[in-house]
RNA sequence: GGCCUUAUCGUCUAAGGGUUUAGGACGUGACCCUCUCAAGGUCGAAAUACGGGUUCGAAUCCCGUUAAGGCUACCA
């Protein structure tokens, strides 16, 4: 097959936000199919009507797009294979069902909900391996085209074969065999005419020439079913891939109760999407080298699925926030200025001079895991300090700091050139003729400017604020401190 | 319960029978750098679940045990 006819699929069930371990599913799909210049559909899976969700739909479209995982084909982007919306497509299901109960592969159940309760809960006790006793298979067909002419309600089964096995191939598991005298006679169109995953995806698989089916491992043991409605429709199976699960700390899946599961939650709590892809493209897949940190495009070229692992993976926070501050490091100072000043406007600080932003970012774009840390860190860049931190005034302002501090803004006031080597060769020359050692200045001149004890280096930070704002504050910070 | 799948440092993983004193990354400890805090650098602790085979040789192949997960719906 030529790998530029390669079409894949996301096919998620709108039930209200998307899953972290959906996304991850979704990138790996698109992934795959960009590597080789193929399709990637995305395809609305919402046949049980019992839960649906308002906006789910466009919810999910939306953080795709957020994420930069965009589909060829879906519901708003038609390719010639739609609708891409399982409820806008029930009249095919219908169609395909009827065809196989012609061929004799599935066949009219009317039992009633109460007595398939029933035959389930015998079978569990007497530990059978399947819920369904078959009652209705061998109703002659005529007399069930009868009883639905009639207006009984029923669903349709596939027939299952009583006995034997099959055995399939998965690019990621190797061979998997499972018989079928463990399988149920699988209801393949529900009693309100909807289809069930089992016949809507084959046959949109099918219809939409799906050439890999890449999906969680959640599915693996409903494959034979699939296999088997691909050969009674007489249609080519598709590559079958399916991958390891995400898991909580606790090893078990990862679900809501052990933390965020929806990327919005992530999204909000200011997690870089190309953090997000990055840390969760490595989460069952490797490049094979050292190499961690990438782009989507650096993902597209590298990626694999012989190169995704078999076992679960948990979702472990530390290191996604050791890649949002690689990513966000990465990112050119102009992209963060637009980033920033939003953040900024909430706490009320309007940026005006875009450069001076920049080089503030510049200075601390090291030290953010979050662009909000940012904000934290940067106040007194944009505002006189209005207090000063306690432990650090303990520590580092003396009887006789005072004194210091205004000599030392007098001189900075006479200061000709106020860059980084200019402030630190005056300081040091400051310092040495009254015989004091430079962090006796250091420490007070920091804590005055900035009203911390942590910060970047004072002449670079001295060099950003300017010369009228250094003078100041020096003197401010000598009647405030002195003051308290 | 039955069926299927999985099993390397705490976590993500590399090592495709000999290149391995099992490598990298996050986290963690120490140290260096240094005006503080970060960043950065160096070094350290830390793993082949267990038991049998096969083989001259096993993390790697086979079997069993154990554990974990998935499925077992007119949910996906």
């Amino acid at each position: 097959m030529n790998n530029k006819n390669i079409r894949v699929r996301f096919a998620p069930s709108p039930t209200g936000y998307l899953h972290v371990g959906g996304l991850r599913t979704a990138l790996y799909n698109y992934l795959f199919a960009k590597h080789f210049g193929g399709k990637f559909i995305l395809r609305i899976e919402d046949t049980d009507q019992s839960r649906k969700v308002e906006g789910a739909v466009e919810n999910l479209i939306q953080t795709l797009h957020w994420a930069g995982v965009e589909y060829d084909e879906g519901p708003d982007k038609n390719g010639g294979s739609g609708p891409y919306i399982q409820s806008q497509r029930l009249p095919i299901y219908q169609d395909h069902a009827k065809e196989l109960i012609q061929k004799g592969n599935a066949y009219y159940c009317f039992c009633s909900p109460e007595r398939l309760a029933e035959v389930k809960n015998k079978n569990k006790e007497l530990k059978l391996p399947f819920s369904y006793d078959r009652h209705c298979r061998n109703i002659d067909p005529a007399e069930a085209q009868r009883r639905v002419a009639a207006g009984e309600p029923y669903v349709i089964r596939m027939k299952m074969p009583l006995e034997g096995e099959l055995m399939f191939d998965d690019v990621i598991r190797g061979s998997v065999t499972i018989g079928f005298n463990v399988l149920d006679d699988q209801v393949l169109i529900k009693s309100d005419g909807f289809p069930t995953y089992h016949l809507a995806v084959v046959v949109d698989d099918h219809l939409m020439g799906i050439t890999h089916v890449i999906r969680g491992e959640e599915w693996l043991s409903s494959v034979p079913k699939h296999i088997l409605l691909y050969q009674f429709f007489g249609w080519d199976v598709p590559v079958m891939a399916h991958l390891p699960l995400l898991l909580n700390p606790d090893k078990s899946k990862l679900s809501k109760r052990q933390g965020d599961v929806a990327v919005e939650d992530y999204r909000t709590k200011g997690y870089l999407k190309e953090a997000l892809v990055n840390f969760i493209a490595l989460l069952g897949w490797n490049p094979g080298d050292d190499r961690e940190i990438f782009s989507m495009e650096q993902l597209v070229q590298e990626f694999s699925l012989e190169r995704v692992g078999k076992s679960g993976a948990v979702f472990n926070v530390e290191k996604l926030n050791w890649l949002n501050q690689q990513h966000l490091r990465l990112k050119p100072n102009d992209e963060l200025v637009s980033m920033m000043k939003p953040l900024l406007a909430e706490k009320s600080i309007i940026i005006h001079d875009e450069t001076y932003l920049a080089s503030v970012i510049e200075l601390l774009k090291d030290r953010l895991t979050f662009p909000q840390d940012f904000v934290n860190i940067s106040d007194y860049f944009f505002t006189d300090p209005k207090e000063y931190d306690e432990a650090a005034i303990k520590k580092h302002w003396h009887a006789e700091t005072p004194s210091l501090m205004r000599q030392f803004a007098d001189l900075l006031e006479g200061l000709p050139n106020f860059s980084h080597d200019a402030l630190e060769a005056s300081l040091r020359s400051f310092a040495e003729k009254l015989q004091l050692k430079t962090s006796a200045l250091i420490h007070p001149a920091r804590l005055a400017l900035s009203g911390k004890s942590a910060g970047p280096g004072l002449f670079e930070m001295m060099a950003v604020l300017g010369k009228e704002t250094v003078v100041r504050r020096l003197r401010t910070a000598t009647e405030k401190i002195s003051a308290a």
